[in-house]
DNA sequence: TTCGTTATCGCAACTCAGTTGCACAAATTG
DNA sequence: CAATTTGTGCAACTGAGTTGCGATAACGAA
């Protein structure tokens, strides 16, 4: 069952993004703040206890917490978004893990130095993408 | 106007794998050779002069040079696959840069040596997958 | 060259993630 | 409490990719 820490966290971080805490908002929140994984937009569905919200304020919400770099979103090969709860290690640039057997998706903390490839003539760096894909311990 | 032996190059490749040289397919592969960048389902269709192949048709061609290693998709993050033909450089693997202003997708040769990025006890490697963004020469 | 097999094609209809427009509801402010 | 802003819910849409199935056309054998 969901601690009530993160019920509270969640709001406080919202009020401080200058944000309405409406209760949508906060349990979305709450529920990634609780989450080890990178979850898809089902996954949160599924997770939410109770009455759930709207699919299209679902995805409003995770949108407007993205914008406000309180969480963020990882492409995938399945053409789903995942989303992630910024935690300090997290907050910039990492590389990410996929299962190719579960799809489970874990943020790791490093990024390879790979910052310095070597781009042909002319074009400009900007960010780095990576998942490493392989098995996930339970899949092993 | 495309050169006569990307027609029969394609062809040939075909033959090799044991399928039939159809007209569809025969095109499709030889404007892939033709083509520096990977490019999107809609963008083939775009440049494919004359009748267009069955939107399906393109789908199902494309699965099967992919199958075959003729061809590899490359993921993105606005959830739409890109084509590229497997070059001698390109059969293995290898990182993509996309720009981030015009979309283009270019294949990098080579793959910076994040190979040994630690993983999770338990967790097993199979592969990377890298992009890198930014700007092309030409959006600069 | 024709013929039979069967790989491949083309169509229609579908799935699934994500988006847009708009009326309504709930907060917040004056 | 009225006015304004902010967020929600519904319906309808978009766009990529898929599935089932009957029709078509490669290609090897006769």
């Amino acid at each position: 069952m969901m601690s009530n820490t993160y019920q509270s966290t969640a709001e406080e971080l919202i009020r401080k993004e200058g944000g309405r805490a409406t209760e949508g908002r906060v349990r979305i929140l709450a529920l990634l703040l609780a989450e080890e994984q990178a979850i898809t937009h089902r996954e949160i569905e599924e997770r939410l206890p109770g009455q759930q919200p709207d699919r299209v304020t679902l995805y409003r919400v995770l949108q407007w917490l993205a914008d406000r770099g309180l969480i963020h979103k990882i492409t995938s090969d399945d053409r789903v978004w995942r989303f992630h709860v910024n935690h300090a290690a997290y907050s910039r640039q990492h590389a990410h893990f996929k299962c190719t057997k579960c799809a489970k998706v874990v943020c790791l903390e490093d990024l390879p130095s790979g910052r310095h490839m070597t781009l042909p003539t002319g074009y400009q760096f900007q960010t780095i993408e990576l998942t490493v894909k392989g098995l996930c311990a339970q899949c092993v």
